[in-house]
RNA sequence: GGGAGCAUAGCUCAGCUGGGAGAGCAUCUGCCUUACAAGCAGAGGGUCACAGGUUCGAGCCCUGUUGUUCCCACCA
């Protein structure tokens, strides 16, 4: 078991061995198992196009940490994988590939396509699931899923047609989204708006009976083409006689009405608004109030179609161009002025969409917003941190229907058929043979598919085996947490959110943990056009994945952005080998005996300090990691190992190795305690170091994977100890403070005096002042050592349990000593007058929480005992 | 137009339910003290953006101001 360790720990080594030990022990695999109570989460599944950034490692760090840490409580863990099949970022993925080799999606063919798309799915599919496993993720690979598999695309189907039969879906003309790069519709949500310098277009339009004309702005000039009327506000007093007569479109002839609707604000440009039903959500409404046509004027592409006229086959912006020349040759452009408005653009390629009236398949939203509002407002879902609830009510209740369908080849094709006799549509989850209206066999499914959210939606219970009754649901369903970064809030989880009610009559999941985007040094989002992408596999290869982690983890606290600075990697990986070397240290004292990690039966003082310390430890760890304060959990571990554990106990326990025998066993005893609990409370943010450690030293258990979580431990609580032995701590940090100042060497060993009320304390301790104060040999003793001996003139160091001698003769200025020690007279005096300030308000010992006040006594004592040894000193000095 | 976050040491950030501010990096001084120089021991450095308020007590709670980032809405 025992074994030596290299001097400096190396990652590569150790962490693909521990990942096939973990896989060959199948430790990640969870199942129904009625003994244990379960912990469920589910990944946010990446994009099979995926590359592994930065934001998943976030996200599967987070997720990991907190599966492993329920793990070890005794839960039955379950982090469930899989992937997305992505519809749109696939397609277009693959159609590129495709353009190189210089073949269409057309020349395929549907199948054809679908067919190189699975393939393109096999290659590259898993890339993304080998490099979540390189992060050290404990996902049940057995489980693994796919959104496009058979069973979520069964999931799929049954909620499609569940809603259709409901009335809850529907296929209808409306104003969409168009993105004419993706050459498909896509939803509200995947729209991204933006500032855009533009121009505003003051355009004339003459009364048809020629009686004069109305002008009106516009940013747009080019969707004139399709206007079906003007529209004023029915207030208005400037145009109240107009309304009921026509304008003659310019450019167009075509006759068209002035109608009347509050839609229009007075106040904003001219006061008239040109009304494109075709091209504009609002001039849609305005034209089913009015009963206008609605005239398309644009193809897939956004060229202009044969409604355009002359203008037929320009892209739009040409046309938009030409159609402002020809306005202004004619006269009927008025003026031109700048004009910031925004722009919406696909979030997929940036590509600006265009509105436009399309027959599409809808979700509508809101009978379902209302139950999903009410899980979150009701406590069965929480958002950590709580903020985010607000963000979650005001989209869901001012929810629009959810447009579904997509024109494209890749993904759940939707469950609708249209017979070609008699038009009936039928929606089922299996494809049906004939009619059932008229019998006909001539049937056609809809082409389209339904846009990948749709599926991700049913992600928690459609991985889980429904629409069928399987234990795995049962056991397993609703989810415990779910990890995922702000930006997917509206996309994902407020959609999960609503179909898990919907169809589940549970919330997915009890706690959505929101974490913010991980941007590059400068606090910029990291993106491809940017270049300032850091590969996460990169950053493992150098650093290792714990040390990865381990930034990741800490740094930042939750839903807030955080900053990757190479740095900070370095800081962990330090940490990492520091942890490493500790143990070394451990090793290389160890005696043979010591098996298990057992603690000695007699502990001596500075035992007791670091186990009741490491008592405390566990109790916050925990308590932070149930509260998803990671970050703190991490930076107390930090803390305890770095300074308590290395830089004091450590160096404590040299003395009494050096010194052997019954003590000297104790305290490895104690080291490997102390090691153990730590390592495994760190093992869920720092996997792979802490499983090589544990594996290195004697534990209690196989792997520390499936270790018990540390408990506090009502027995190992030494407040006593815990103050005693500060007050040798003190003494050492201020003698070493005093030789510091006074640029002694630490070879320079010298006799050192101490004169303490605590003497027994200071007796037990003084081997360490030796040791760690560079002291020749230490003296203790209740009263100051006597006149004419050589401490007259020796430094003096005080602490508020014990003044102390140094003989450093020649290094010794009376003078300078003098004045030093009446600085530190007047800092203790503020220090005091402090205290009793606060002491002596009527307020404070009134309303003040007891122990505060106690505390508060306490520290004055301090104070006082301190400025007495001061006064001391300075008495003896003078003489 | 509505909403949210952030503003703390030179830099990057912590600071849990209010009890005299911390870490890492950087800087300076001294150390190869046989676990670790990816280290050890010390030091310097902060009116916690600004102005009010609540409180015995405010970095933390309330109001306002400024700067900054983001989200939503989409008045053509």
């Amino acid at each position: 078991m025992k074994r030596q360790l290299e001097k400096v720990y190396d990652p590569k080594q150790v962490e693909d061995k521990t990942y096939r030990f973990w896989l060959e022990k199948n430790y990640f695999h969870a199942k129904p198992n009625p003994d244990k109570k379960p912990y469920t989460i589910v990944i946010p599944p990446p994009n099979i196009t995926g590359q592994l950034h930065l934001g998943h490692a976030l996200d599967c760090t987070l997720q990991d940490s907190i599966i492993r840490f329920k793990r070890m409580q005794g839960y039955e863990a379950l982090w469930l994988p899989g992937t997305d099949h992505a519809s749109i970022a696939t397609e277009a993925k693959i159609v590129e590939a495709m353009r190189k080799e210089g073949v269409t999606k057309e020349d395929l063919g549907r199948e054809g396509f679908l067919q190189r798309a699975w393939e393109w799915k096999k290659t590259y599919g898993g890339k993304i699931v080998e490099q979540l496993k390189k992060m050290g993720s404990s996902c049940d690979w057995e489980r693994e899923r796919f959104t496009l598999d058979e069973g979520c695309s069964e999931a799929v189907r049954e909620v499609f047609v569940r809603l259709y039969e409901k009335g809850l879906i529907y296929r209808g003309e409306r104003i969409i989204n168009w993105c004419p790069h993706c050459l498909t519709s896509i939803s509200d949500a995947e729209v991204e708006y933006e500032e855009h310098d533009g121009h505003f277009w003051h355009i004339r339009y003459p009364l048809a009976d020629g009686s004069g004309s109305l002008e009106i702005a516009t940013t747009r000039p080019e969707t004139l083409l399709g206007d079906t009327a003007l529209a004023v506000h029915p207030d208005d007093a400037r145009y109240k006689d107009l309304v009921g007569k026509t304008v003659i479109l310019p450019l167009v002839g075509r006759e068209i009405p002035i109608v009347a609707d509050s839609y229009v604000e007075m106040d904003f440009g001219t006061g008239v608004v040109k009304i494109t039903p075709a091209h504009d959500p609002n001039d849609f409404e305005v034209g089913l109030r009015h009963n206008l046509p609605v005239i398309n004027v644009m193809n897939d592409d956004a060229t202009i179609n044969e409604n355009g006229g002359k203008y037929a086959g320009m892209d739009r912006y040409e046309c938009r161009k030409q159609i402002v020349a020809d306005l202004e040759q004619q006269g009927f452009l008025v003026k031109v002025e700048d004009h910031k408005h925004n722009v919406g653009s696909c979030y997929r390629c940036s590509t600006v969409v265009e509105p436009r009236v399309s027959k599409q398949w809808f979700v509508k939203m809101e009978p379902l917003a209302g139950p999903a509002i009410e899980a979150v407002r009701s406590g069965e879902t929480k958002f950590v941190p709580e903020r985010f609830s607000k963000i979650y009510y005001h989209w869901m209740e001012n929810i629009k229907d959810w447009c579904i369908s997509r024109q494209l080849w890749w993904g759940h094709r939707i469950p609708a058929w249209y017979c070609q006799d008699c038009g009936e549509v039928i929606v089922a989850k299996e494809e049906p043979h004939c009619c059932p209206k008229c019998g006909s066999s001539k049937l056609e499914q809809d082409p389209d598919t339904l846009d990948t959210w749709f599926s991700s939606a049913l992600w928690p219970f459609s991985t889980l085996g429904w629409p069928h009754q399987t234990e795995e649901l049962k056991y397993f369903y609703p989810t415990d947490t779910l990890v995922t970064g702000y930006d997917i809030i509206f996309f994902w989880v407020a959609r999960m959110i609503f179909s898990g009610v919907e169809n589940m009559g549970q919330s997915p999941f009890h706690t959505v943990f929101i974490h913010g985007i991980v941007r590059d040094a400068q606090g910029r989002k990291m993106s491809k056009s940017l270049g300032n992408g850091i590969d996460p596999l990169k950053v493992i290869d150098e650093y290792g994945a714990d040390a990865l982690r381990f930034t990741l983890a800490t740094n930042n606290s939750p839903g807030n952005d955080m900053r990757f600075v190479e740095e900070k990697v370095k800081a962990s990986r330090n940490f990492a080998n520091k942890i490493w070397n500790a143990t070394r240290f451990i090793l290389m004292n160890l005696s043979d005996e010591i098996e298990k990690p057992q603690l000695p039966q007699s502990l001596q003082m500075e035992d007791k300090w670091i186990l009741s310390k490491l008592n405390t430890l566990v109790q916050e760890v925990t308590d932070n990691l149930e509260k998803f304060e990671l970050g703190i959990a991490v930076q107390k571990l930090y803390d305890f190992i770095w300074d308590v554990l290395c830089d004091w106990y450590i160096e404590l326990t040299k003395s009494r190795i050096q010194a052997g025998g019954e003590s000297a066993k104790g305290a490895q005893q104690v080291l490997i305690y102390v090691m153990n609990q730590c390592l495994k409370l760190l093992h869920p943010i720092m996997p792979f170091i802490t499983e090589e450690i544990w594996q290195a030293i004697p534990n209690d258990c196989e792997s520390i994977m499936v270790a018990s979580w540390p408990q506090y431990r009502e027995d190992l609580c030494f407040q006593q100890e815990e103050a005693d032995f500060e007050k040798i701590m003190g003494a050492i940090k201020a003698i070493r403070n005093r030789r510091a100042e006074m640029n002694v060497p630490p070879s320079k060993k010298a006799r050192v005096f101490v004169k303490t009320p605590y003497s027994e304390i200071f007796r037990s301790g003084a081997m360490f002042i030796e040791r760690l104060a560079s002291a020749s040999e230490v003296e203790v003793s209740g009263v100051a050592p006597q006149e004419g001996e050589d401490f007259s003139d020796a430094v003096q160091v005080i602490t508020d349990s014990a003044r102390i001698f140094i003989p450093l003769d020649e290094l010794v200025d009376k003078q300078k000593e003098l004045a030093r020690l009446e600085k530190e007279r007047k800092a203790c005096e503020r220090d005091i007058a402090m205290v009793e300030q606060k002491l002596s308000s009527q307020g404070f010992l009134e309303k003040a929480p007891q122990n505060v006040v106690e505390a508060e006594r306490v520290k004055l004592e301090k104070h006082k005992e301190r400025m007495e040894k001061i006064v001391e000193s300075i008495a003896a000095f003078s003489k």
